[in-house]
DNA sequence: CTGAAAGCGCTTACAG
DNA sequence: CTGAAAGCGCTTACAG
């Protein structure tokens, strides 16, 4: 194959130095726009390309941003958080539309810990995915602070105020899908999710419902709340054990969209209908959630949003611009799974 | 912020020259093992990471990947084809795999052609993913072939030789969904997917969905082949033409799972009742399909397999071993979306 | 407006 | 086994 063209072969076609070729090619106003025309026409003849790794080597930036995405190790290697996915395309989208490139990495919980993507200049910042789990990932995320790495985590706002993250409201989300089950006369409500601090998204969810439901008087009833992780297995699993309890229950707030689609399969199998004996919200709105059976009543993370936030909140913390954690609202998304519901209500 | 450490730095504490700096970090056997492990206690000590941008402008390889997912540009922003979004995942988790890094776009048909991946030395080779419609990227892949770019283009084997693509045998594929419904007795079946030669996946298909009912001496009805592209609204549409054409059939062999579940819901409003009414095949085996009701019964294209093989082939490419087009085989996946089925048939 | 020159941080032949 | 040196292909002060 013949050899990549660079700087210097325009310059010689060109009859210029190889400076001249570079500031045209980046569009100085230091070069005489005849010259640079000329020179531009001969790069695109050429079909020259700027070469990376040379101008971010003499520049020390990348242009490129890393997305780190945690998966959850229980999880089936081939299914990945519908979620996530969701977020990985509106990150790659906002990414591009900053001029950056994106690198994409999925670890395991137990692998190795990939993040010296800036450390070795390949990447100028990170984001974070699926390490809401304080516990696990604390050390390492003060490792990352240590090292002044540029970085963004999903989820709830973190203990450490220097650990910039970006999440959605999931107190209020909780608020509003309790509400809504409450406005529609359904109050026996069961909370499938782990609650625990080692889900902090989950339970502020649950800390949601808990409140909406003090709100009209309600002591939540804590039996009723079920571990579940984020999988469809896991909801499937949380729904048989609550209704092996025998204890009553007329709604069911799932921390997840996937854990309401396996808890509805559960009751599906057991005879129990939705929305007629049970009303059911999730929480995502994944894709599935409009096509379960029946359509899945939940609270919505706007993923768009919350990639354009994610990749604004790197890219100002690059350019050492200030930044704040930001909280993004959720909307709830009616479908059938509540039953019908008075547009008014 | 402290500046970074550079291998002269740490040459410089180990007392020995930067040449032997590097030779110790990467483990080269013209090192005194002693020296070596001084070296990588030092290096470590300073969280010193080797810098890709100078050692790859050195070597000239960047040790990284890229991936072109082309979207459906009709689709929703926000609901990626998510047969890709389970390629991604596979195709992330074999380059890492293999050491490299992954950079990862969604380009729209209309937009730029970002594939200077490889011309800037960002990325070795590429990875092509939903640029099936020979009609449109014809002249983009020539592009890329004459420019001598390593990639690979997930797919039917394209017209030009020289095009190296990795796909699942979907004419086998179309064979063995209609074999199934044929051996249920299901017989009178209609075809959703476009047929043409712009979606040659799914004109494969359609073709061996022919073949198979020829074998049982059964000519397929051209009436009811319906086009549709790959999401659940097109599916939608597509059965409720089919339904409004008055014309008889007992069973849907639809191009995409998503066409199928489209088709279901529309099914399902007509009163339509699946699979007593009709039975229906679906394609791909995406996570929706098995949440389904009923269940998907589906084609399986085995996205891990798929993703090894993909990278496995760029990378060949890149080392200038031989490479040839494969083709996957694909499974039956039966649920209960064709009624009960014989498992001995 | 242009050119000569330094230097980004490595890797690797070359000489010892 | 080790070091001095060249060079990968750029960008950008510096001098004109």
């Amino acid at each position: 194959m013949a050899s990549k063209a660079t700087s210097i072969d325009i310059a010689y076609r060109a009859g210029v130095s190889q400076s001249t070729v570079s500031r045209a090619l980046r569009n100085s106003p230091l070069v005489n726009p005849e010259t640079r025309q000329r020179i531009q026409a001969i790069a695109k003849e050429l079909n020259y390309k700027v070469d990376k790794n040379a101008s971010n080597l003499r520049t020390q930036n990348s242009h490129t941003l890393a997305l780190l995405i945690c998966e959850d190790p229980t999880n089936d290697d081939s299914l990945i958080n519908p979620f996530f996915l969701s977020m990985l395309g509106s990150i790659t989208r906002a990414t591009a539309q900053q001029g950056y490139d994106l690198l994409v990495s999925f670890q395991q919980l137990s692998s190795d810990w990939h993040a010296d993507y800036e450390d070795s200049n390949k990447a100028d910042g990170i984001i974070l995915l699926g390490y809401g789990d304080y516990m696990d990932y604390e050390q390492k995320l003060l490792k990352l602070l240590e090292q002044d790495t540029h970085f963004v985590i999903w989820g709830a706002e973190h203990n450490n105020k220097s650990v910039l993250s970006v999440g959605c409201d999931n107190h209020q989300g909780g608020v509003s899908a309790t509400e809504h089950l409450l406005s529609l006369g359904v109050s026996d409500i069961a909370f499938l999710g782990d609650a625990s601090s080692h889900s902090p998204e989950f339970r502020d969810r649950y800390l949601g419902h808990v409140s909406a439901m003090k709100a009209k008087g309600i002591k939540a009833d804590k039996r009723k709340q079920f571990d579940a992780i984020n999988t469809e297995a896991s909801g499937f699993d949380a729904a048989n054990l609550l209704l092996d309890k025998g204890l009553s229950f007329d709604g069911i707030f799932a921390a997840s969209d996937l854990i309401a689609i396996g808890a509805m399969r559960a009751l599906h199998l057991r005879g129990v209908r939705v929305p007629d004996d049970v009303a059911i919200v999730g929480y995502d709105d994944i894709p599935v959630a409009s096509f379960a059976n029946p359509p899945l009543t939940t609270v919505k993370q706007n993923t768009r949003l919350a990639g354009e936030i994610l990749v604004d909140s790197v890219l100002k913390l690059i350019r050492g611009q200030a930044v704040s954690p930001q909280l993004i609202q959720t909307e709830l998304v009616v479908r059938r799974s509540c039953g019908e519901s008075d547009p008014k209500a």
